[in-house]
DNA sequence: CGTCTCCAGGTTTTT
DNA sequence: CCTGGAGACG
């Protein structure tokens, strides 16, 4: 099966995708097929004989990963076992599983989360004196995040956390950890420091393509380009306008660095929007044109002008919820759209459950994506902290998580005890718990020696079991059953049962996934490292199904790189969007609130609907809310304001239906 | 020394 | 609603 590149795709997409070698900087507006062209790029290099394994695509998220192999998947019909597809964290590690001993770490890493990292930030804080309930973590987490990836340096403000940061490096390396940054920074050391290596890499990826190239940060353009430096056959794909991460690090700068670093480029924009329809395209490009800083463009589209877009005023959330719900509802019976034409979206991942309560009130089949991973709800991490110290048994942090959980009457002081002895001796938790089992002097008494020899000698019996790789699954049931977490669930919540159910019932959903990747024959190398680091990087959707008829609610930055047919949005409030944290920090921040919410419009073909507030509650108090200054930046004669239907009271409603008997001619009395 | 209960706060966006 | 911390209690 040939593919006609030509037929295919349009003049600018054709040279994109047929010029496979020497590096390419395409400038793709929102809609305008890039994806198309991108896929379409891949299948034309695997038809020109390049390998799978010689080609590296890189992207931002997960959900983009999987959206293009199962594109190029089903463009080609072939099985793409060696085409590597990731994100850039996920290629960290799979670097890292393969080579991290040349920085000194065990390939049994752990790989820590926020929770993780907040909690070995207190951890570290305990062991250099200061006081961990005095410190905001998740401030602190941010700073360390912006050190160690090059985005900030250490100053006056700052200073007094470095002994805190040295802290917490000497941990993460003492407990063969190592953070998300760490997937980034750790893969450029072992390149700098190790050219052999790299040099092997090189070898291996010589066609590289870096897909939403706006929102790579500079750690990531650093590891891109290390990569791609000799062979040069790199292709980057970005939009300015569509750069919304730049609070991670992300820096469309990067598009500047690249015409340097590569200035035999080939340069070519993409401006043809297939998406919307013309009102649609005609509001985002005067809303976008508000931003100073970017690239001029304007996108035009071939197809007519549709219908307006509606604006809406709810007088508060539930009835702003309600409205989507019913609206839904009324669309997908009346006008036969499916329910996965919609795509509902909202600036922050708190607004979406009250549009998650109206989807159940209605009963339309809905998935959510962003937010809170399944494998970070709380019970399945406690089962997952069980796993990492099988595997990683010096992994303090999990030690700890898990030590108490459920309770063995091992409390604050002993553990303070134990964390003595470990200090002095240069050992893990998990060490010092070992070595005081059998030990005359325990530093604790003796309940409390006997729980952690029990704890140890139970370790020790499940890792081994573990490691075999076989019916892991299982093998964690027994664990669970082992530990009694059922009983621990029923203590905790102990005024709600149904609570203590319901996490049970996710246990086992836990372990059906397991067993199932444990078992699914694509999987070359089933083993507990492998499904630990996979299971780290997943996000909320991952787990989902695919393919199935069910609205789509996520957030705005989740939706990047996705079309509905409808689109809502929700909450276009001034203080939600632009959001108020984010003017908080730097005026100039409104200039990625814009495209935020640019990038939200975008995301329509056929018909946007917008809403906003009157009121809103937030957590326990209503507040007033007022209409996004973005409102006043789309044009008024594409506008239409939406008119709910009237509340019909009785006298109302004898008017109204006199009016149709009168248009009727049916008589009064019959 | 460990556990239980009550209380306040909610973390913008994600790997 | 859920989580984490403070403080009382056994």
């Amino acid at each position: 099966m040939a593919i006609d590149l030509a037929k295919e795709l349009n003049k600018e997409q054709f040279i994109a995708a047929s010029t496979i070698d020497g590096p390419l900087l395409i400038i793709a507006g929102a809609g305008s097929g890039k994806t198309r062209m991108i896929t379409f790029r891949i299948a034309h290099m695997l038809e020109e004989g390049i390998p799978q394994s010689s080609i590296l695509a890189l992207t931002f998220t997960n959900k983009a990963a999987r959206e293009m192999s199962d594109r190029i998947r089903s463009l080609t019909g072939k099985r793409l076992s060696n085409l590597t597809v990731s994100t850039f964290h996920a290629f960290g590690v799979k670097v890292l599983r393969k080579s991290i001993e040349y920085l000194d770490y065990k390939s049994n890493f752990s790989i820590y989360d926020q929770v993780d990292k907040t909690a070995l930030i207190k951890e570290s804080a305990r062991g250099i004196g200061m006081i961990p309930e005095d410190l905001d973590t998740w401030e602190i987490a941010n700073l360390f995040s912006s050190v160690k990836t090059g985005r900030e340096k250490w100053n006056r403000e700052n200073k007094l956390y470095k002994p805190l940061f040295e802290e917490y490096l000497a941990n993460l390396h003492a407990y063969n950890a190592v953070d998300f940054d760490d997937l980034i920074m750790l893969p450029i050391r072992l390149f700098e420091e190790f050219p052999e290596v790299l040099d092997a890499y090189r070898r291996r990826y010589r066609y590289i393509m870096v897909d939403e190239f706006q929102d790579t940060s500079l750690a990531q353009y650093h590891l891109m380009k290390l990569l791609a430096k000799k062979e040069r056959n790199i292709c980057v794909v970005g939009d300015d306008d569509q750069s919304i991460y730049s609070w991670r690090g992300a820096n469309y700068q990067n598009i500047v660095n690249f015409e340097k670093d590569f200035p035999e480029l080939l340069e070519i924009k993409l401006e043809q929007n297939y998406r919307s329809t013309g009102n649609i395209l005609a509001a985002a490009n005067q809303v976008i044109a508000n931003n100073k800083n970017r690239k001029s463009k304007e996108l035009w589209t071939g197809l007519d002008n549709g219908r307006s877009i509606e604006i809406f005023y709810p007088d508060d959330d539930l009835k702003e919820a309600e409205f989507i719900a019913q609206l839904i509802a009324t669309l997908s019976m009346r006008e036969g759209y499916k329910y996965h034409d919609f795509g509902v979206l909202v600036r922050t991942n708190s607004l979406a459950a009250t549009i998650e309560n109206a989807f159940l009130a209605e009963n339309i089949p809905y998935k959510v994506s962003g937010g809170q991973s399944f494998f970070q709800r709380k019970e399945i991490k406690d089962i997952i902290a069980y796993l990492r110290v099988l595997s990683n048994p010096d992994d303090d942090v999990n030690f700890l998580r898990i030590i108490n959980t459920p309770r063995r009457g091992i409390g604050r002081v002993s553990l303070e005890k134990l964390r003595e002895l470990a200090d002095e001796k240069e050992w893990s938790l998990y060490s010092a718990a070992s070595a005081i089992r059998y030990a005359e002097d325990a530093p604790v008494s003796d309940k409390v020696k006997a729980a952690l020899g029990e704890f140890v000698t139970f370790i020790e019996y499940y890792r081994e079991q573990i490691l075999t790789g076989k019916k892991m699954a299982d093998t964690t049931r027994s664990l669970v059953d082992k530990v009694d977490y059922w009983g621990y669930l029923i203590m905790e919540n102990q005024k709600n049962e149904r609570a203590a159910r319901w996490k049970y019932k996710n246990i086992g959903i836990f372990l059906d996934l397991f067993e199932r990747w444990e078992k699914d024959p694509d999987n070359d190398d089933p083993n507990i490292y492998n499904y630990l680091n996979r299971i780290t990087l997943i996000t909320r959707d991952d787990d989902q199904e695919e393919n199935n008829d069910m609205v789509n609610l996520m957030t705005v930055h989740a939706s990047k790189g996705l079309e509905f047919e409808i689109v809502f949005l929700a909450g276009v409030e001034d203080t939600i969007m632009p959001h108020a944290r984010s003017l908080e920090e730097d005026p100039d921040n409104i200039e990625e609130e814009r495209r935020l919410f640019y990038v939200a419009i975008t995301r329509a073909k056929q018909k946007l609907y917008l809403t906003s507030c009157k009121t809103r509650r937030v957590s326990r108090e209503v507040i007033d809310s007022s209409p996004s200054r973005f409102l006043e930046e789309i044009p008024d004669h594409l506008i239409e304001y939406h008119q709910p239907e009237e509340e019909v009271e009785s006298g109302e409603a004898m008017d109204y239906f006199e009016k149709i008997r009168a248009k009727l001619g049916i008589p009064d009395k019959v």
